[in-house]
This record gives structure tokens, sequence and C-alpha cells, in this order.
DNA sequence: CTGTTAGCGCCTTCAA
DNA sequence: TTGAAGGCGCTAACAG
């Protein structure tokens, strides 16, 4: 004896169009034209239809609709970790381009790893998302265009622009520059750096501004006062005691993320050390956090709510065939606030 | 002329399966069954289709998979907001649960609005999710139940238990209580509590938990002491600030959230007063960043990665069709670190 | 072992 | 204005 052999779904909803339409005594074609807006139908098959659509509370099947039209009014996300404060912030912002545009993102998570981002990018693609949208990671420039022959992609942390490709990076060579320079401004010159993980192109950016800031001031780079540190608290926690330890004096440490800041603090609160009093911080990122921690802190802030957006609005104009451009390219700023002070 | 309609994508890839069949001079139903093991298939076939679709890059269209089987091997998740670090903790062990198992998690916001989230829940249904996570959030009993017609639904912070819908709390008077008892432990007797957003049943909780062991330590209850936070770190700062213009002293708070009891410490900074030497500060939750303050923070430890990951293994045995239960029910901790020390 | 036949639920010509 | 027919890409009987 044949049984249903539908699987758990369903046990209580979701009509089909069809059913639909036979309860309204109409074609399947009328109900979808009235589903679809566009051509005119008579009001009172409109009538009947809408009455049955609420009756048997019909819902279109997306992937059906998807399907057939080819299109499936959905956005690969690839993010390297879901728990990151600072993709968060992005994820704000695609979310907020998105809304009302019909589209939805579909998230998934890379991990800093090269394959397993290549591999979520294929997932997504197989689930025909009609647009990908990449957050940093590692992938080349090559793998990423290879992505592009199958849908239009805009990257951000790379650099890249093709017919079907836009990337941007914020200049983080200029970031570092910008902390430092505060610093100096502020009349350090012992500047320590805690970099990030030199293997990521943003953290050697840093460095870099901050040696041409150094540079600059005419105060001679001192590399025992730089030591690597990986974006993570811990890596700050770490490094800041390697600094303490190594016995070079500084009066100000340049962190290369606020993660890593707060790991510093914390190490230097450990030894009774007082920020800014007896040494000024400065982070970057501003996470949202940082404007709440005891006392406030000093960072370079990336808009990455805007980043989001900025990538978001590109992609969903991409998707119309609009050539690849970014509105703006956000900006860096320098937010002043508690854990710096002027020397003396 | 007519000319190809189709949208951007494809411009380079994306064979369909029936192109690999003819390619490799078979019928689709072998390559079908190629593609998902199962059947034997001579040698031969098997390395001819293997090699078209290695030449034409072919990746299965998990839409038409989807339509065709009646599964999307995709979980709706419904977060409240994908900025939240609480939030992300979850989705990670979800991540984690959905591992290897194929499913893929599909992640909307509905922002703690019962229309919200009730709105994203049905877009979620329309794009045919096997089953349905919903974290905390404004929906009452009833709408989940009917959104348990459709698919299975696990919820958090919900209470309910049929045979489609499964939803558990952490105990949250408990972790009041635990907080408050913690306090009165190292001598506290004067205890503010800055609770959370007093519409949530957790708010409500935790104010009954802190009251319970006031109660058991015979520790007269002062509602001067009790001010309301929104469980937001300006929220924290603002009643901390109250607490202290009312001029009722005291040595210790509990705030209702980590988020919350960030801000409080903020306020007290800034007036000078120092924690843990001057006031003993604990929060709730446990956020990621708490091991990073400085002082690190005190506070009652909720296990969001397992409530994650064991709502996603229970859903993921609902869509097998087995009856809806939890592994266990992950519990509260107190986690003592530095913002809380004994009086005197 | 393998091909043929039918759809999954929907949209879109094409005719009427 | 409306319905019939065909097909998006794939899988699952059912024959051979």
């Amino acid at each position: 004896m044949k049984t249903k052999s539908k699987p758990a779904r369903d046990a209580g909803g979701s009509a089909t169009l069809l059913e639909v339409a036979r309860a309204a005594g109409v074609s399947a074609a009328t109900v979808s034209r009235i589903l679809n807006g566009g051509a005119r139908v008579s009001e009172a098959k409109r009538a009947a239809v809408e009455a049955a659509i609420a009756a048997l509370n019909f819902k279109p099947n997306a992937l059906a609709q998807s399907l057939k039209r080819g299109r499936s009014l959905t956005f690969g996300v690839l993010t390297q970790s879901v728990d990151s404060p600072f993709f968060a912030e992005t994820l704000l912002g695609i979310e907020a381009a998105l809304a009302g545009t019909g589209y939805e993102p579909l998230i998934a998570s890379g991990h800093w790893n090269p394959q397993e981002e290549a591999d979520r990018l294929r997932r997504l693609l197989a689930r025909q998302v009609d647009g990908l949208i990449v957050l940093f990671g590692k992938l080349s420039n090559d793998e990423l265009q290879r992505f592009a022959l199958h849908v239009p992609v805009v990257a951000t942390g790379h650099e890249l622009r093709s017919p079907r490709a836009l990337a941007f990076r914020l200049d983080n060579e200029l970031g570092g520059y910008m902390a430092t320079r505060h610093l100096l401004d502020l009349g350090h010159r012992d500047i320590a750096h805690i970099t990030g993980d030199l293997a990521h192109a943003d953290a050697v950016d840093r460095l870099a501004g901050y040696r041409r800031a150094l540079a600059e001031a005419g105060v001679p780079y001192d590399e025992r006062l730089v030591v690597q540190g990986n974006f993570k608290e811990p890596g700050g926690v770490m490094a800041a005691n390697r600094l303490l330890d190594a016995g070079v004096p500084f009066t100000a440490i340049f962190a290369a993320n606020d993660q890593t800041a707060y790991g510093a603090h914390l190490a230097l609160y450990r030894r009774g050390i007082r920020v800014p009093d007896d040494i000024s911080l400065i982070g970057f990122d501003d996470l949202p956090s940082s404007l709440y921690t005891t006392p406030p802190l000093t960072t370079v802030r990336q808009p990455m709510f805007d980043v989001g957006r900025l990538a978001a609005q590109a992609l969903l104009r991409m998707v119309e065939g609009e050539p690849a451009t970014l509105d703006e390219l956000p900006e860096l700023s320098l937010v002043v606030r508690e854990t710096t002070r002027r020397l003396r």
C-alpha cells in the first residue's frame, strides 16, 4: 500500500498555486498574474483568487519561483567568522542595503582559510545565489575572478576591478599613519606597535603607516618596540608582556586592532600600569564595545557598516547589469577618546 | 530577433545535468545516479560521466534538487540582531552542529519586534526551510505553534513543548539568585540591581532571583536600590548614575547583563569610583569580551554556544521524524573574575 | 545496469 | 482577459 512519502513538512500548510486556482475556479496562469501584478485581470476573478489565497493561506514557493525565473533573489555573503563584532557590523550594513529590495543574504563563514572559503563560495553558487559578497579573507584575485565568471562579485579587503568583479580596501597604511601620528602629536616618541597577523595585508599596511609617521617625525625605527600579535585579545596580552619584559622604555602603544588593544590593556593593568596615565593606548577598528571600555578607547575607526552597505549597493547594481562601481570609498577616521593623553 | 534573456548569471559556467549526460553519451538518470551514490553503474559510463562533470565544471543546482526532493537542507534561524555578541555565539553553536550534515542556516533578524519576527519567519518558510530555530524574541507561543504547523520549530527563551515544537529557557531566576548570592557571600548587604528591560521575562526572572537571594539572607529589599536598564551599555551608564545620585549607599551592583555592567563600570569610572576596590560589580551572560575587560568581569555565564548547538541538534532529529527532545538543558554558572571582592 | 517517463511548483509565451 | 502548454534542472519510479 503506497503512502504519502512527503517528508515532515506541510503537516498543516502551504497550498500550491494550482490548488488556489482550482479553489477559485480559474487557471494557474491567472493566479500567477494576480500574484505578480502586471497584467489586468477582471475584478471578479481577482476577488475570488484573493479569497482563495487567504483561505488556503497560500505562500508561493520561492524555490520554484527561483528555478523558473533563473534568479533566487539571494546574495551569498562570505564572512570569516560570524562571532566577530567586526563582521557583525558589516553584516548589519548589508542587511540595511538589502532591506526592501527583495534580496536576502545567505551567510557563510570561511574562517580565514582559503580552502574553506572557496568551498563555501561553491556551495553558495550551487544554491544559485545571484551575486557574491566576499568580506576579507585569503582568496587570491584569480580565485575571485573565477567565481566572478558565474555571478557578479563584490569583495572587501582585496584589490580588483573587472566588469563582473569589484573589490575595494580601506587605506590601512593611512590608518596606521594616523594612529601613530596622533601619538606623536601628543608628544610621544617611544611608541610601541603590536602588529596584527602579518600574513594579512592589513597588518602589513598598518605597520607601514606606523613607520612612515615615525620617519616623518624623525623618530628612528626601533624594531624592539614592534612585536607581533594576531588581531585577538590573547595576542595583545602576550605582546604587551613581551614589550614590558624587553625593558626598552616606551610611553605609548599602537595596537593593530581594538581586540589587541583590549588584551594589551589587560596586561598593563595586571602590572599596575595605568592607561592613559602611565601609557597611552590606541587601537584600530572602533568596535562598538570600544565606546564602553573603561576608559573608552581611542582608535582609528573603520566604518564597517558603510563598507557592508556600499558593497551590497554595488552588487545590487551589478546584478541589474550596470557597470561595477562604488558610490564612494569609505574612509578611516581618528576617534580620540580617553586612552591617549599628552606626554608629561 | 529573439535573444537569450537569461540574466547576468552564467556568463561562464554551470552546465546542466542534461548537458553532462549528453557530453558523456548517457541519460540524465545515469548522471543523477552517479551523483547521488546509490545505484550501481558500469565503470565505463561512470568514468565518462565523471570526465564530463569535470570538463563542464558541473555543479548540481541545489534549487532544483530541493524542489524535486521536497527538502531544502536549510534551517531558518531567527536571531534578533546579527550584531549582538550574544547571538553571535549562539550562531556559532548552530554552525558547529550543522557542519557536515548538509544543512545550512539561513539567518534572519527580528529586532525584538513581533511583527518583524513573524514576517521574517514567513519569508523563511516561503524559502522552504526544513525547520526553524527561533532565538528569543517576542513571539507568543501561539504564533510559534502556528509556524510549527508547517515545519518543526525549536525556540530558545520560550516555554513550549508539542510534537513539532520544542522550546527551552535557561533558569534565569536561578542565575539572578547566583549572582546576588555571590555578592552576599562576599559580605555585601547593600546590593544594587540594574534590571534589564522588564518587558522581557528574562529580566523579570533575574530580578526575582535577586530578591530571593536577598530574602534568604535576611536582607530587606530596598526598591531605591533597583533601577531599570535596557540590556544595553547606555542604559547601564544612566542607571548607575541614577543609583549614585539617589544617595542610598551600596557596595555592589548586580547588572542584568554584561553590556549593562560595562555601562555601569564606565559611569563609576567617570566619578572616580574603582571596581572592585570601591564597588563590586557582577554581570550576566559572560560575553567573550568580558574575559578581557579591565579588570575581567565577574558574571553569570550563559552557555550560548551550547544553546545554539543543542537547538540545532534537536531540530536535526525532529526533521528526521524523531520526537522533540533535548539532549540536555544547558546550565548557568557563576564565573568569578576580578570585579567582585570581599567587603572590608 | 540503463533509459524513458513523470512530475516538484511556478511563470511565460502563445492562442483564443 | 484568460487558459493551455511547455519547461526551469533535477530525481524517482518503472520498464527493459
